[in-house]
Formats: C-alpha cells, structure tokens, sequence
DNA sequence: GAGTAGTTTAGAATATTTCTAAATTATTGA
DNA sequence: TCAATAATTTAGAAATATTCTAAACTACTC
C-alpha cells in the first residue's frame, strides 16, 4: 500500500507505513527523519519553509537542529518525496506534492496552495532549442487583497 | 517619442532619451544612474542580476558601489521600467520587459529568456477566493539539457 | 558486540541583499 | 552664480537564508 502511493496522497500514512517510506528512499528511519517525516507527510499536502518545519519539531518536542532540517528536505527531495518550489525570492518552499500541479501564491501571507490538477492548462507551449528538454512546467498566480 | 515607448522595446534609445526616461521617472541623472540605464536599456530585453550588471558597470569603466546598483535596480522596478523575476532559489532577476509575458528558464546555464508573447496562453484559470485579485500570471518553462 | 557507514549537530562560513550614516552631487530659486 | 536643500552614492556593517565542517552520535551489518 505505502509502496504504490504518490506522495500527493500519503495523507493518512502510519509511523510504520512512514518507516517503509524512509527505507525505501535508501534512509535510516532516525529519531528526527521520522519526525520530520509525520510532520511533513502525516496530513495532507504541506507547502512548507525550512524555518516553519524547525518551529514545528520544536513546538512538538523534538530536539533537533536546523542544519537537520536542511539535510532531511533535500535528501527528501532526492529521493522524489518533495519538491522545492521557487516563489518567493527570499525563501524556499517545499512541497510534498510530487505530481506537476500549479500553484497560488499569497502575497500578503506569503503562502502556497495547490491548483486542483486539471485545472489549468498551459496551451502552444513553443518549439524548445534542439538539445533541451522541457523538466518543468510551473504556473504560479500571485494573489494580493484587493 | 520615447515617452510612449513601453520597456519591451527601449531597444534604440539614445542617451538623450534615457534621461528622459529617468526624470520621468522623478530621478536624477546622475552619471551611475544614465550608466546603469544605457547597460539595461540600450540594446534589447535583458534578464539580469545586481551582481551581472555591477560586474558590466565595472568593465565599462563605470566606477559604482553594489548598493547603488541595487539601489537603482528597486528604484527602475518601483517606477515600472524593470520587473523582478523570481526563478531562482538563490537570485534574483530584474526583466527590461515590464509587459505581461512568460519564460525559460535555462537550468544549467541559469539564464533567463522571454517566450514570444502570444505564444503561451493559460487557460482555466480557476475561481480566486473572495477578496483576492490576481496580480500576476507566470509561467516557467525550465528546460535542461537533454 | 565490534566495525562501519550514515546521521546529527554546533558553530563557522558563505552568499545575497539591505541598512546606516557620512560624503558627494544635482537641483532650485534668490 | 551661489547657497540651501534634497537626492544619491558609498563603504562597511548587518541581516537572512543556506551550506559547510568536523566531531560526536546512532543505526545497521555480520
Ligand atoms: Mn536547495
Ligand atoms: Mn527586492
Ligand atoms: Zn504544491
Ligand atoms: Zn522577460
């Protein structure tokens, strides 16, 4: 079951089926990794700062540092179970979901949220120079109050 | 004449008319800023960083801080010659082309290019929440090396 | 359990951008 | 033209996010 799910649906996964996660990513399922891993994977998708995840372990008593926090997101990123969205040119924010979506971006809040796939369409994307290939489509629709 | 040019097409101006272009702007001419004008806008779209431009400055002669650089490049996008382009997690982008348009994003190389206008088109665009309006549509074609 | 490879960590280092406060320059208008 | 004023530039310090280093710690293997 946890072997099949894309990471845009690990909403309802158990610290076991999280251990397998891990594990399957070539990781050892630590006492932070695992943490971080409920934190992040545990309920739903989560667009989520390096900074906001360290207050979050701390606030529910995890010890553990940020460089900690920095290594687990990219090493989660490598193995596919994130993506880092760039948005905002002071920050980065990670996504736990891995399928191409598309994004809103509160200005004011400095927030991401997901365009529900299917959505949006981006038509007579042009010929690309010989040599590339495309690796990512991303629309982003900045929201201010209005 | 170039007070009806838009910043997509300063491609031709003169020095004369940069400092048009400036006092419109309510700046002075001042010999950092014409300098900074005629390497963004004399020749064509650019998408560029504070510390590409500091580096032209300084091989053209021109003797000028990196904070004045900044400075200037806040100062052009808050009077709407330049816009900031959010791409990259660890730079920003100023863009000559202030008119609605979209991008690639050339990962290896980290260089920007405009997609023609009129090229792309975002359809579907879904229903904003209540009190929010759109303030920007963008779109980044990242392309790698295949 | 010993060995080893992976992980965590504090703290230092880096990189980009912004800030501060003083010196310089452009503008205004008497 | 010149003095007064306001804008601009600048060096250097500071802020911020992120990465690096190297040592301590922990998980896994046999
Ligand atoms: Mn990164
Ligand atoms: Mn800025
Ligand atoms: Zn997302
Ligand atoms: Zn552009």
């Amino acid at each position: 079951m946890a072997k099949t799910q894309s990471s845009d649906e690990m909403g309802t996964l158990s610290s076991k089926d999280l251990e397998t996660v891990i594990r399957g990513a070539d990781l050892r399922p630590t006492r932070q990794r695992l943490a971080l891993a409920n934190l992040l994977f545990a309920k739903g998708n989560r667009h989520i700062t390096a900074e906001i995840l360290h207050t979050e372990a701390l606030d529910a008593g995890v010890k553990i540092s940020l460089a900690t926090i920095y290594n687990n997101l990219h090493q989660f990123t490598d193995a596919g179970l994130l993506r880092e969205v760039v948005v905002d040119a002071s920050k980065s924010y990670f996504d736990t979901n891995t399928l191409p979506h598309h994004h809103f971006f509160y200005d004011e809040e400095q927030r991401l949220e997901d365009i529900p796939d299917g959505q949006i369409r981006v038509e007579n994307i042009p010929d690309i120079p010989e040599g590339y290939n495309i690796s990512e489509v991303g629309v982003i629709v900045r929201l201010s109050r209005s």
